[in-house]
RNA sequence: GCCAGGGUGGCGAAAUUGGCAGACGCGCCAGACUUAGGAUCUGGUGGAGCAAUCCGUAGGGGUUCAAGUCCCCUCCCUGGUACCA
């Protein structure tokens, strides 16, 4: 069988319109400043996050999203924006790496590749990026300013007075290493083995690397941190006014889990020595029968009396020895052993045992707690284990039996708040801790300072180096500190850095050497989309004015300036910093997976507020609306993968039904943020509809070739087709604008259907029926084969185009189609399909020349409300909620008409016979009900 | 366990403020044109019934003239999270 004709030519006209917008570049938007820049349009920047090269290629996951941000792109330029749509390369990554393990090709060779291949694959799509924007996080231009955002980081501090960073030499204390927002630290941390390196909290997932899969064990080791819990608070409190999914703003609040209590004071019996437990729950001191501190709470040894020492030691070894999956798998039992030593309960001041167990974390609040277990599932089931003492102090609501109350009630048993409900006992208990000195409000937080050094070679390298034993800085000068040339790149398995291997670029002076580690993946996706502003600059990581101009937008004045930043007059009255003006500030549109919403858009953040707070940036948030994609599924619903075989390729789509098909599949299969499953018969059902687009403007000439179709003709278009026209327009626009393409895409099927099926809505009445066998789309030949209707003069659209034309459509017969209409259609469908509606465009242009020629050139329609509104209505009668008939009626019709029209209709008063009338219920344009029994 | 988001034809899905459930597409059925059709066009297509009509938005209750939409309970699916005191 030869190979299947193509529905429309888009294997010719794709790669043509590709070269076009390659060489013409019409998606480059200038810079404040530049040539070209026109100050008098709004900008927008829609942005994706950008992928990291993998070695296997593009999957349909990534088109989702930028097919996505590419359709609004398009509109927003149509519309009259300056647009920064920009694309670039998350290019350090731990995959590159372990290649070269494999096989000795270096890194950077394995990226370069990998992103040629992409960059390939994006173009083949019709992306309408600004490729002079093109970065890559792995490029010493790029990466010298990664190393620099560090040298802020790691030149501020936190002041606690001002809540935001500062330079570190406002800092007044003794060590300033004890504030900087980098540091370093000696902690446990995540140690992979078989990936030969520590990770980050977020990174590990049940016990095992997010990337491999790999076990995971606890190992203290020294790291660099940065220290992101200071802005926890503001983390919180800034995402409100942002245009983000709640459930990801819910995920963020719950990976910084704040939560407020007390701290509250227990004093050893017999010693002097003071535990501080943290507790959300203080109204519940009276009920705190026993105390638990973590095993490895530093306490323990100078605690333990004598004869528990060996238990203690047995079981504190015990668990050190459990992996955090372990540790989390036996969670199910409590466990735990008693010190032997006693606390003071300064509330009822009874003796309580110390306990030290493994559900006690040191990594969270002090490290200690109080056992209330009355009132706590996990006390009280250490508790009953171990036999201790359980006492009610809180009353549920309602019953006054009940016990094991977790949540709020009335204070019993507790002689200083006896009879309060759950809050009024909280500040009271509180407040009187306080004044005794017991005890102080305390807000915790479960997010954790950022572990931020890895023990990688494909990564940038830290501007530090180490002169006795202590840090510093490089001079800036002396960035890009690019990674020395290896040809190893296993981890040493001591945990020392593959960097170590390169002797001479460690030696940095007769007295210092370089910091061995490298910085994670997530650094360059900080703030690479500040970089895309202005990604030539070579004084700074991004110019003032194209920051302040592409994430602020046209500033008014001479006023416009960071108001937020450092430094400041008046700290003490400082607020904090505005949260981003809605609509107003930052990347407009970011389009990504779910996968990033605690990791790289928490640090993102955390990275931007320190940069806000520097006085570099004009807005306190970088992302103003956020959306996340779903996952595309297999055609047999399973996930993508290559063990199942169901993964599409992309190419393999576009070389069989071209990259508008592909493009307007993607978006018409559903909701953006859903799940959905891949569908190829979809895929050729939205490649049919392109092609009646298609043939509504062309058909075949008698040597086969395509040519403008002679119904494309400039007539007025009849006032139901206007109505057409009209609804797409308001439907399109308003549809791309809440990002539902797929309902976009169904109105412009309605509109094509409409204009190529004379019988639905194009010619109403009896006098335009449709003939039959004379329908618009019959191919050119089967129409020269119609014998008779051929020669009819209703035969329109259909062309039969005779080789010396004389058998021509009528202009103006009601088989046409109004240019104008067509011209409507395109620019409308133009962001989904770019280079179909590009193409017939052009092809419509040289009979019907317009100035200036270029859809990309076009102004976004605006659709008009007197086409939109209709002569009659269609009602429906209703008798008990029960549709019995329809009617159509005069617009104008008033409502006791209506009811009128409705009492006196034949098909009701059949079905109210014998019943009493009891209400009639209009709504205007809709319905009428007529209640009766 | 907890948190979030979902359950609508054979399938993907539509459905301002509660107001004619199933737009649009796929698939399927029939027809037209064809040497042919996996092309194109036309018509049909939630279920049951000859029909009038009845039943239908996970299941059960409720509010209402009217519920996919609002309220209560239950079940199932997906994602996140896991002793955070």
């Amino acid at each position: 069988m030869s190979e299947r004709r193509k529905p429309y030519p888009f294997d010719l006209l794709e790669p043509k319109w590709q070269a076009v917008w390659e060489e013409r570049r019409p998606f480059h938007a200038p810079n404040p400043g530049e040539p070209g820049f026109d100050p008098t349009r709004p900008k927008y920047y829609v942005l994706d996050m950008f992928p990291y090269p993998s070695g296997s290629g593009l999957h349909v996951g990534h088109p989702e999203g930028y097919t996505a941000t590419d359709i609004v792109a398009r509109y927003k330029r149509l519309c009259g924006f300056n647009v920064l749509h920009p694309i670039g390369w998350d290019a350090f990554g731990l995959p590159a790496e372990q290649y070269a393990i494999r096989t000795g090709q270096h890194p950077e060779i394995t990226t370069r590749e990998n992103i040629a291949r992409f960059k390939m694959q994006l173009k083949r799509i019709g992306f309408s990026y600004d490729w002079e924007r093109e970065i890559s996080t792995a490029d010493p231009d790029f990466f010298r300013w990664t190393q620099w955002i560090f040298l802020q980081i790691y030149h501020s501090w936190f002041n606690p007075e001002t809540r935001r960073a500062e330079p570190i030499s406002t800092y007044t204390g003794t060590d300033p290493d004890d504030v900087r927002l980098a540091f370093v630290a000696t902690v446990p941390v995540n140690w992979c083995p078989e990936l030969g390196t520590v990770l980050a909290n977020e990174e590990v997932i049940d016990g095992k690397s997010e990337v491999g899969g790999f076990p995971v064990v606890k190992r203290p080791m020294r790291q660099w941190m940065l220290r992101i819990t200071a802005f926890a608070e503001r983390l919180i409190d800034e995402l409100d006014p942002l245009d983000w999914p709640e459930g990801i703003k819910l995920l963020q609040r719950n990976w910084i889990g704040k939560s407020e209590g007390a701290g509250v004071d227990f004093v050893v019996a017999e010693e002097d020595t003071i535990i501080t437990v943290f507790t959300t729950r203080p109204d519940t001191l009276y009920g705190a029968t026993y105390m638990v501190l973590a095993p490895e709470n530093p306490l323990v040894d100078q605690l333990t009396i004598k004869e528990q020492r060996d238990a203690i030691a047995a079981y504190r070894a015990q668990v050190s020895a459990k992996s955090d999956l372990e540790r989390t798998d036996l969670a199910k039992e409590k466990s735990g052993v008693f010190t032997g030593a006693y606390a003071i309960n300064p509330a009822s001041n009874e003796r309580i045992p110390i306990w030290i167990a493994d559900y006690v974390l040191m990594g969270y609040g002090t490290g200690a707690i109080m056992g209330v277990p009355a009132h706590d599932e996990r006390d009280l089931e250490f508790a009953q284990k171990f036999g201790l003492a359980i006492l009610e102090v809180v009353q549920p609501p309602g019953d006054a039996t009940a016990t094991g109350c977790t949540g709020d009630g009335v204070a019993i048993n507790s002689p200083l708040i006896d009879g309060l409900t759950t809050p009024d006992a909280k500040r009271k208990i509180a407040a009187w801790l306080e004044e005794q000195g017991l005890g102080r409000r305390t807000i915790n937080y479960k997010l954790r300072d950022w572990l931020f050094s890895r023990q990688r070679y494909w990564g940038e390298p830290f501007p530090i180096i180490w002169r006795d034993g202590k840090h510093e800085a490089i001079a800036e000068s002396e960035l890009p500190l690019v990674p020395p040339p290896l040809d190893d790149f296993k981890p040493t398995g001591t945990g020392e850095p593959p960097l170590a291997r390169a002797k001479d670029w460690v030696r940095y002076s007769e007295a210092a050497t370089r910091e061995l580690n490298t910085m994670p993946q997530w650094a360059g996706s900080c703030w690479y989309y500040l970089r895309f502003c202005d990604p030539g600059n070579g004084e700074r990581f991004v110019g003032h004015e194209a920051e302040r101009y592409w994430m602020m937008g046209p500033t008014s004045g001479a006023g416009a300036t960071n108001e937020g930043a450092f430094p400041r007059q008046s700290p003490a009255e400082a607020p904090l910093p505005s949260a981003v003006r809605p609509g107003s500030g930052g990347v407009d549109l970011y389009v990504g997976g779910t996968e990033h919403a605690v990791l790289h858009l928490l640090y993102a953040r955390f990275w931007h507020k320190v940069l806000f707070d520097l006085g570099h940036l004009s807005t306190a948030e970088p992302f103003q609306r956020l959306v996340n994609q779903g996952i595309i599924l297999g055609e047999d619903g399973r996930k993508m993968s290559k063990r199942w075989g169901n993964v599409i390729d992309p190419l393999d789509v576009i070389a069989e039904y071209g990259a508008d098909a592909f493009r307007c599949y993607e978006m018409f299969m559903g909701p953006l943020e859903q799940m959905k499953p891949w569908s190829m018969t979809g895929v050729e059902g939205v490649s049919r509809f392109l092609a009646r687009v298609w043939r509504l403007a062309m058909e075949e000439n008698q040597a086969g070739e395509w040519v403008l179709s002679e119904s494309v003709a400039e007539v007025e278009p009849s006032r139901v087709q206007l109505k057409v026209i009209h609804t797409t327009i308001k439907k399109v626009s308003e549809d791309i604008e809440a990002l539902s393409f797929n309902t976009a895409i169904a109105q412009m099927m309605i509109f094509v259907n409409a204009f190529t099926s004379p019988g639905r809505t194009a010619s109403p009445g009896p006098g335009n029926a449709p003939v039959p066998g004379a329908g618009f789309g019959v191919s050119p030949k089967q129409s020269s084969a119609a014998g008779e209707d051929a020669e009819s003069a209703q035969v329109r659209g259909g062309g039969t185009p005779s080789p010396a034309g004389e058998t021509r459509a009528l202009p103006g017969g009601d088989r046409s189609v109004p240019v104008s209409a067509l011209r409507t259609l395109l620019v409308l469908l133009h962001p989904f399909a770019p280079h179909l509606t590009s193409e017939l465009w052009e092809t419509l242009g040289r009979r019907f020349p317009v100035s200036p020629n270029e859809i990309t050139d076009q102004p976004w329609p605006e659709y008009r409300a007197e086409f939109l509104v209709e002569d009659e209505v269609e009602i429906a009668l209703q008798v008990n909620g029960k549709v019995r008939d329809r009617v159509t009626v005069p617009i104008t019709a008033t409502n006791p008409e209506l009811e009128t029209i409705a009492r006196n209709n034949p098909r009701v008063q059949e079905f109210i016979a014998g019943l009493a009338i009891r209400k009639v219920v209009v709504i205007p344009k809709k319905l009428v009900n007529v209640v009766a029994n």
